[in-house]
DNA sequence: AACATCTTTACAAAATCTTTATACAAGTCC
DNA sequence: GGACTTGTATAAAGATTTTGTAAAGATGTT
């Protein structure tokens, strides 16, 4: 088995480090650049299964280089921001990114992602029928179960729950979702999104209080899992 | 009870007569066009169960008029050709006709490859009834029983019916009802939807109020369980 | 003409969506 | 710590949309 190549974007050396350590322990093969430029022309020459952007490069913004990496390249890129930059995270989201982590990490939750992200990568699209842990989804009879027995959504609420499944272990920003959902010019109404994930969470999680599918991330969006 | 409708399109009065005939013996019930543009027509304002196509008509030939109606007429066209048109024959086939008969033809062929055909619309899979808690449905037969009591239907209910239960526990939209039931250019009169599924329910639901097999899908549309 | 069926209209009932109000939790500033 | 801000959750009232039902008109069949 070959192992999956990991392009690491970024200026610090001691975070690329830090990141080498990590990820060849486990079993992945690090590239690494220090710089906008480097990374894309490495990414071009030999795409690797999932790209770690920093977001605050010096020579580009990490957002142009975000921006210019997905207009060819469809696999993972999960971006790097530092704490409290919560406006460049839903940016990069909002531009393509994969998931994000912010600085510093727990070596534990970067190893995770990265498989969630893989995985995935290399995931069959054309499936009809999608189960979770105590869900299924038929996408083709437009009905979810719940342990065995038949849910009864409104038509807004399936179509989150929709938006959110197919998008697993991904961070949707609220103006993504409410696009997506309500459609354009609907992208400030948070409140409906938090009266419909309120719903919706009421009738799929065993309790509400203690979401385990769908999960808010404080500030950018919300994530299923 | 409800008679299976067929579509016949020829340019030729006697075998029209003689079609008629013979198919209105045998409890079909029979429309006709003398040409291929108002058989499509005919067509799509009420999809019939079954359409024989003279193969050779004046105005469009019958291939064109074939290859039209099978860009959306999912059910059985028998062809009717000359002798020794083999060519015809198989361009026919290969443009998505169900059979085929050479004219001149016996009237037992005529139905045994009409019923045959209905038989395979209305299966799919082998079966030919349905049963559900109380109610059995007999595809070849045309007949609901519940109870053990047979209901009596019309034509509209019945095809309605039967698409419900070909698509047991699959919401369908009601465009999707309105097009496969009142033909193209229905899709928006929902309204005829709704006094159909009432009719229905009062006839089939134990308690219409609370219908446990037409279930409506607010929004969206129905679902057969 | 009598009948069955389909189409249309009108209105009542139900379901869903939107909006408002309020509470809570986490972090910040003084 | 206490007041304040920001983001989130929940309930419930109000508004709107969707659905159900009855019944009258239209059409077609026997």
């Amino acid at each position: 088995m070959s192992k999956a190549e990991i392009l690491i974007i970024d200026d610090e050396p001691q975070i690329r480090k830090l990141l080498q350590i990590n990820l060849e322990s486990n079993d992945y093969k690090v590239l690494q650049a220090d710089n906008g430029k480097t990374g894309i022309i490495m990414a071009a020459n030999h795409p690797p299964e999932l790209i770690l952007l920093d977001i605050g490069l010096p020579d580009k913004s990490g957002h142009e280089i975000l921006k210019e990496l997905r207009t060819w390249y469809t696999k993972a890129i999960i971006i790097l921001s530092v704490q409290n930059s919560e406006h460049d995270i839903i940016t990069a989201l909002d531009n393509g990114a994969t998931d994000y982590l912010t600085k510093p990490f727990r070596t534990g939750e970067l190893l995770a992602r990265i498989r969630s992200a893989i995985r995935r990568n290399n995931k069959d699209e054309s499936k009809t029928i999608i189960e979770f842990t105590d869900l299924v989804i038929d996408y083709a009879a437009r009905t979810v179960l719940k342990n065995g027995s038949l849910l009864k959504l409104t038509s807004t609420e399936y179509n989150l729950l929709l938006l959110l499944s197919k998008n697993e272990g991904r961070v949707l920003t609220h103006q993504y979702i409410l696009k997506e959902i309500w459609g354009l010019g609907f992208q400030t109404e948070t409140q409906y999104l938090r009266v419909f994930i309120g719903t919706l969470r009421k009738k799929i999680e065993d309790n509400p209080n203690q979401p385990t599918h769908i999960v808010t991330e404080s500030g950018v969006g919300y994530r299923f899992t």
